[in-house]
DNA sequence: TTGAAAGCGCTAACAA
DNA sequence: TTGTTAGCGCTTTCAA
């Protein structure tokens, strides 16, 4: 059943191709009368311009592609719809690639998003947060990025200077242990990513360092890697209560992790926070769902994917931008944390 | 900074583009030492096929579109991730369309998808779970389907003879039903989800048909609509326990549902299961991560999404396939239903 | 205000 | 085994 084109309305309406064009796009006036006439015949037969031809010689596909390691994580959909509202308003379509941390994925999915030439790439998670990413995987960005605008969304590459939207997880980390100070709490542990993991090892570093200034100390055994899923939370817990002496506070790397520990820790018969307090980090919508409500560091993941698209877009209309933009995290105290007793 | 192309690629080879064309896709044998020399070049110079272009002559773009109303929904998630596997085995790329359920939106989205030329499409909730949808958005799937492979996921269409792959609702909602009569339950609530949504019509249905097989009944008053949200679920069993008598189990439309009324129960110091049992509806991931574990209907959301776009593959290709695959639903048994005392 | 015609980058007959 | 050439469906000069 072969698709209607510009030149079966042309024909039907007596007129050319490129007045066809014309009214499609009001690229050139068009006399009134001819317009309605060709108007009625797209409506007519519900024609819909092949939006590949169109592409293929304007050099733009009004398509975005956005990398991320798991939408099923509930950080990753916040980013998403955030991008994706902010895509529609400026005309943009997004393609989701779903990499589950795999590299050799993020590979695949680049180059297919270079073949269906996309106008710009947003990207998270995966490689972008690697402590020491291979040589060979930042390359591919940084070379990526010459070609393509590229917006990195919590992460960063090691040379090339990308584009970047990011929480200041150091000023998010600060909060979470200054609150937990606060109420007294002297012997904190932190749970959960890899320390092969940037954005772990930096929250690590700046919870370290605060400690550090009010004469505390986040020793090794106080911390312990794992990933960023429910169940890792719950086992990682579950080992933080068999410590002895026990800490009295600990610091989650996300909200899944907070939440595995929060099931863990009443399992365990403990109270939340009389016996342990407990620091969720992202303030996703769970946050709010379990018992007690999670005290949590809130990322703004919205505007997140939001300022990425409004960036690509910048890149991609050829505005100026800024290389970095900044979100400022916020503490969201909940039920999940309580004075030392 | 101009791309590269088939001719750049030829003319520096000194072949013809048809001989770089062959190389690319293999359509035809190449001499190995042509084929090794025109290889490299393309290496050499990261080229990559301009997909638009391909597409335009192939009549197929590898291009899904997928319309959900709402990523952030635990469940959308899973039927993506296995849909995105799915298709990834099969060559295709898949756009996420987010319609927050707005009709228009949804229209929005399908004249964009056939404008991208997609492959097909994957069409989950929103218009498709209504009891009654209005005829012209009834008609505008059942024209696209004329013109397009479209698989509903979960729902259906008055006329056109959509093709689907559901989970039985029936089917689970009886599970429920009977897994709580068993239990001793004979005043079941059952909230959540709207009069105007078909899966919320047909698991009420289902649920009365059980109960009053059984001489149970479930009368108008124990049903409380709403939406299928955590906060919705709150503030539907703080109806439910400001009843007298009050129903000594609920059944919830989804596990979002579950998971707000399982705080609000707690909140109001109500015991779970031993002052009210409660059953979700989709096993989410977060079924398992509240305290305590939810009981709930596994609905399988990821063989879902990979059925979906299996279908929609015979479709494409033009293989025949089922005009409906109906898969079973699970009774998951865990700590939120308990006898009645 | 309109039309003719030249591409956009690729594939696929058809010839050689 | 390879090259020539005609499109795919659209936009956009350039002329009229």
């Amino acid at each position: 059943m072969k698709q209607i084109t510009v030149y079966d309305i042309a024909k039907e309406a007596n007129v050319s191709v490129s007045t066809v064009s014309r009214v499609l796009n009001g690229t050139a006036p068009v006399k009134t009368s001819t317009r309605d006439r060709v108007m009625e015949i797209i409506k007519k037969h519900h024609f819909q311009p092949n939006a590949l031809a169109r592409s293929l010689i304007k050099k733009e596909t009004g398509m975005l592609g956005m990398i991320l390691p798991d939408i099923s994580n509930p950080f990753f959909p916040e980013v998403f719809l955030g991008a994706e509202k902010e895509a529609r308003d400026k005309g943009y379509t997004i393609f989701l690639c779903n990499t589950l941390g795999d590299f050799e994925k993020e590979t695949e999915y680049l180059n297919i998003l270079q073949e269906k030439r996309v106008d710009g790439i947003l990207f998270v998670g995966g490689r972008i947060n690697l402590t020491k990413c291979k040589a060979e995987l930042a390359q591919e960005l940084v070379d990526l990025s010459s070609r393509l605008p590229v917006v990195l969304i919590n992460g960063h590459v090691p040379r090339g200077n990308l584009i970047k939207v990011v929480m200041d997880e150091v000023k998010g980390a600060e909060l979470a242990v200054q609150h937990l100070i606060d109420l007294g709490h002297m012997d904190i542990a932190f749970i959960g990513g890899g320390n092969n993991t940037s954005t772990t090892v930096q929250k690590i570093s700046a919870i370290r360092s605060k400690l550090e200034a009010h004469g505390l100390k986040l020793p090794e055994d106080r911390i312990l890697y794992g990933d960023f899923s429910i169940p890792c939370g719950k086992e990682l817990m579950s080992r933080i209560i068999a410590m002895t002496p026990r800490p009295s506070a600990a610091l989650c790397v996300n909200d899944n992790i907070a939440i595995g520990a929060i099931k863990a820790a009443a399992e365990a018969g403990l109270r939340i926070p009389q016996d342990i307090s407990i620091v969720g980090f992202d303030d996703t919508p769970l946050a709010t769902s379990v018992i007690p409500e999670l005290t949590t560091i809130s990322q703004s993941a919205h505007q997140l994917g939001q300022y990425a698209v409004e960036t690509v877009h910048k890149l991609i209309i050829g505005e100026k931008t800024r290389k970095l933009t900044v979100l400022e995290p916020q503490l969201m105290v909940r039920q999940s944390t309580g004075p030392k007793i």
